[in-house]
DNA sequence: GAGGAGATCGTCT
DNA sequence: GACGATCTCCTCT
């Protein structure tokens, strides 16, 4: 048991992973990722992500089979698949299923929790004086563009396919890791997924309702 | 507030 | 050689 500010969380076992990625699309919503840095602990909470099924999903990166890129979702549980997309961006999933069967989760959106100031500034956004401090509409407002999209979020984290890729997401040692701090997600709300347009129909995006950390359209 | 276009490059065909 | 699990900026309303 670690402690985070004020709160306390425990790391999640590689069988939360070893599941259907639907399952654990949906059980990741508010745990937090978070990730170790020489200047101090950058945290968010999970409020969206997507699954990608690798057996007859064909939006999946591993539709088509093993490649050197995709290797990690067919690898075991638990690891960071980190990939570039539109020239600009990494994008960070997590493995799902056992060694040697495809599948995993992709991060949508988080709320920023902690080092939120090391956070915007990785993102390259100027934080108004007190910003932490602010409250309600205006907090959201000022905090929804450090983390709310996939490639905030890995730009936010400091996620690059070089550095990350392949990595455990659950082991204690690691510097970058999914945990459970005890918080229950009440509602889940279940949509098509965003920005893809083979199998574009299916329900595969999942994320807290009423959350306003939610990227696009809630 | 909504909608459209450009940026930019790794990956696979 | 085409395209993509995105984001930002700009324009129009």
């Amino acid at each position: 048991m670690d402690t985070i500010s004020q709160g306390r969380f425990t790391s999640l076992s590689t069988d939360f992973f070893n599941r259907d990625p639907r399952r654990v699309a949906r059980g990741l919503l508010g745990k937090l990722l978070i990730r170790k840095t020489p200047s101090g602990i950058l945290a968010g909470r999970i409020v969206e992500t997507e699954a990608y099924l690798g057996q007859g999903d064909a939006a999946a990166h591993t539709a088509a089979g093993r490649t050197p890129r995709n290797a990690v979702l067919f690898g075991p549980p638990g690891h960071a698949y980190v990939y570039f997309i539109y020239g600009n961006y990494y994008c960070l999933n997590v493995s799902c299923l056992p060694d040697g069967v495809p599948g995993g989760v992709l991060f949508r959106s988080m709320e920023p929790i902690a080092g939120i100031e090391q956070m915007a500034e990785a993102r390259g956004i100027e934080l108004p004086n007190n910003a932490v401090e602010e409250t309600g509409l205006r907090k959201i407002s000022l905090l929804k563009k450090i983390s709310s999209g996939p490639g905030r979020i890995s730009e936010a984290l400091e996620i690059t396919r070089e550095r990350d890729n392949g990595k455990n997401l659950v082991s204690p040692r690691s510097d970058r890791r999914i945990v459970d701090d005890g918080d229950r997600v009440r509602r889940v709300a279940v949509t098509p997924r965003i920005g893809i347009v083979k199998s574009a129909e299916q329900p595969l995006r999942y994320y807290i309702a009423g959350n306003p950390f939610v990227s696009g359209h809630s």
